[in-house]
DNA sequence: AGCACGCCGACT
DNA sequence: GTCGGCGTGCTC
């Protein structure tokens, strides 16, 4: 029999088929195979089985070894493998990898193995006590104890009698010593079981809407409206049937209180896949799904390819969030994956959200899914009011500071309560910019090309691009002076200039340079909720998740500054964000207030943010959208060539602009956009980035297929061309 | 991707 | 004379 692997070496390459005879035992499609490959020995994944190849005989090697007993891949994996193989022409090797925890990979980790002593019952016990001498207690001892019960660490016992005594048990042949798997369980102990709440009637119909719905059911649900419980019935209910069940949720929300939610839920059958495990942990989960003792994955968005068969249920959290795309090597997007994996096993699929992707509402309103709207907060409390507050008008006053005067008494009235607020400002460090003031110079990365921020808590310029690091500037390098400016408010200036204006107020900061080490977040947030602090300054990060009772006050910095970045997703991002931080206000107690700062006070999205009005802002963006040809109707294509070399950089885009030129030559009349340029930043990590980019009405297959073709083609050693599709990113 | 093979410069 | 630079080619 001869065996096609995919050798998990990631290159363009390498990705195809090599046929191996199978001169062992137990390899199957899926296993996991040790091969030998030109003089060295490496992992593959055995994909399919056939009786005879091509490749001349004399010449095919023999798989060395499986790497485990049970293959590793389930059919269903590898279906759903081709599939995406398919769709973005990405190597199989890449792909496969994913199904896996990375760290199985290389034999890095195994199972943890234990040792148990076990009586042989072939043999009565009073014959092996009679044929031990009198002097031997302790194997006496350990007869009699192991007679009482299935079976013992040998750890145990060696401690507690003795391990000699226990060889010459195993060497009588009165005793085995078996290896079991053990489990390292990650959970820490289970808070007290939670009682299940009544649903309210919407939350009954969403149910309903999911269990009735043959196509994926898009929940529309305020904040605060209690979707959660609306998922955790529809696993019940999916368990109950006999089948299982995958709950994917931002990386950010995957926080102890809401795995503990889970498990005081649904105890040993769900298993968390999670960047925050360790390697073993992660390992012992993943295998409790493989191996069907575990039958919910939760987890962020690679949990999409968890082991499970029989998949019932696949429920998609706070959908529209970003981490939902895959920014690196496949880039897949979780729900195209989603959707042909709960196709593959006739699955519910359930997409979640408060402010749902444009594209999801539409195919909502086109009937393609389901929709069940939850317009009511359970805890029956309004949505915080917003208070909009006019930066130019501050200016005009001769308010120089980040702080606008309505903002500046919300805050002094919530500290002085005693409640607590929340300070948004999507941009992290002290300083964006570091400028001269005498010559115009702006510090610069060596290896990007991107100003440096400067960051005052260690008082150091940073790339955020790369992380290099760079000693903080003593003069201007190219003029001398020491006339140095600072330009573009971070989190760390709004900190420092909160100190000066409420000094006895006791203020966190929340941004990637907090929250560094493992459990950063959870540690802040924890802080935060166990109202160690009054006020919590972050970017992004404090959108997401989390009540905190006591917050009655949330201020957004600048509400306008992702309104003008050049992404056609600017706007549906800006209301996404605005709605969600507004969200964190008033979650319990006394209803809350929300402070917009922004210089555009008349822009129409700020008024549907403000309102809460997602249909109002729906049917105005899809216009938007409609009429300037943006997706989803159209579909945007963009080819990055990047190179450490300027010179083939630029060369390589030749050849792909000339031979994706062909490609508009021929259709046109699909595109509404084609051109090539220097990518917006001009070099990251030492790479020169140039791009062609593309923007298509129809023919979008025949288009797609030709330009990953194209990428293909002229992808050198030197320099990577590849396809983003609507990518969320256009850096 | 790795690793061997192979062909030219500069060095104990 | 040799050591080692990295261009080229191959892996069932």
């Amino acid at each position: 029999m001869i065996a096609e692997v995919i050798v998990d070496v990631n290159s363009q390459e390498l990705d195809r088929i090599f046929d191996y005879k199978i001169t062992t035992q137990g390899v199957s499609c899926g296993s996991r195979v040790i091969v030998p490959f030109g003089n060295r020995k490496i992992e593959g994944f055995v994909i399919n089985i056939k009786e005879n190849s091509d490749f001349p005989s004399d010449k095919l090697k023999s798989i060395i070894r499986i790497v485990e007993e049970i293959p590793a891949l389930t059919e269903e994996c590898l279906t759903l493998a081709k599939f995406m193989k398919q769709k973005y022409h990405t190597s199989m090797a890449s792909i496969l990898r994913l199904f896996l925890p990375s760290e199985m990979r290389n034999g890095k980790v195994r199972s943890k193995m234990i040792n148990f002593a076990v009586l042989n019952k072939s043999i009565p016990l009073d014959v092996m006590l009679s044929n031990i001498r009198k002097t031997a207690e302790n194997q006496k001892e350990i007869l009699n104890y192991l007679a009482t019960i299935e079976k013992e660490k040998t750890s145990v016992l060696g401690e507690k009698y003795s391990y000699s005594a226990l060889t010459s048990l195993e060497k009588k042949g009165y005793i085995e010593i078996v290896s079991e798997r053990i489990l390292r369980s990650p959970y820490q102990k289970l808070d007290a079981t939670l009682n299940k709440v009544n649903l309210t009637s919407e939350q009954k119909n969403a149910v309903e809407t999911v269990l009735n719905s043959n196509k994926p059911t898009l929940i529309h649900g305020v904040t605060g409206s209690g979707k959660t419980e609306v998922y955790l019935r529809l696993i019940e209910q999916t368990i109950k049937d006999g089948k299982t069940a995958i709950m994917l949720v931002p990386e950010i929300a995957l926080t102890p209180q809401m795995l503990s939610r889970l498990r005081s839920r649904f105890n040993d059958d769900c298993a968390i896949l999670h960047s925050g495990l360790s390697a073993g942990e992660k390992f012992d989960e993943w295998w409790r799904l493989r191996s069907g003792e575990a039958k919910i994955a939760i987890g962020a968005r690679s949990a999409i390819f968890a082991p499970l068969t029989n998949v019932g249920i696949i429920i998609i959290d706070e959908e529209h969030e970003q981490s939902y795309e895959s920014e690196t090597n496949p880039r897949y997007v979780t729900s195209d994956v989603a959707l042909k994996r709960a196709e593959l096993s006739n699955a519910k699929l359930v997409f979640g959200s408060a402010t749902p992707k444009i594209e999801s509402y539409l195919n909502a309103m086109e009937g393609k899914y389901s929709l069940a709207v939850l317009k009511e907060r359970v805890n029956g409390k309004p949505l915080p009011e917003v208070i909009i507050a006019d930066m130019r008008l501050e200016v005009r006053k001769g308010n120089p500071s980040a702080f606008s005067s309505p903002l500046k008494y919300e805050l002094e009235e919530t500290l002085k309560n005693g409640n607590q607020a929340i300070i948004f400002l999507n941009r992290r460090g002290y300083s964006q910019k570091v400028i001269c003031r005498e010559c115009g110079y702006v510090a610069k990365c060596q290896h990007c090309e991107v100003s440096l921020n400067y960051h005052k808590t260690d008082n150091l310029l940073k790339c955020h691009y790369c992380n290099t690091q760079y000693a903080m500037l003593d003069g201007c390098p190219e003029c001398g002076s020491v006339n140095i400016n600072y330009s573009g408010t971070g989190t760390q200036k709004v900190v420092d200039d909160l100190k000066a204006l409420f000094p006895s107020a006791r203020i966190l900061r929340m941004d990637n340079d907090t929250t560094q080490n493992k459990e950063g977040h959870y540690k802040i947030l924890k802080e935060f909720g166990d109202k160690n602090a009054d006020i919590l300054v972050g970017t992004q990060m404090i959108a997401k998740g989390h009540d905190f009772p006591n917050v009655t006050l949330v201020g957004i910095l600048d509400a306008d500054m992702s309104l003008y970045f050049s992404d056609y997703r600017a706007l549906e991002r800006t209301f996404q964000l605005v709605t969600q931080v507004a969200g964190r206000s008033g979650r319990a107690g006394s209803s809350g207030k929300v402070v917009l700062q922004t210089y555009n006070p008349q822009n129409s999205l700020l008024n549907y943010a403000i309102k809460y009005d997602y249909e109002g802002f729906y049917n105005r963006e899809i216009m938007l959208r409609k009429a300037s040809h943006f997706p989803p109707y159209s579909n945007i294509l963009r080819i990055m060539v990047e190179g450490e070399d300027e010179g083939k950089t630029i060369e390589t885009l030749k050849n792909v602009f000339f031979a994706s030129k062909d490609v508009y030559d021929k259709y046109q009349k699909s595109f509404v956009y084609f051109d090539r340029m220097k990518s917006p930043v001009k070099r990251i990590k030492n790479c020169y980035r140039y791009q062609v980019l593309a923007r298509i009405t129809s023919n979008f297959e025949e288009i797609e297929n030709e330009f990953y073709e194209i990428c293909e083609r002229y992808s050198t050693r030197q320099t990577l061309a590849y396809l983003e599709v609507n990518p969320s990113n256009m850096n």
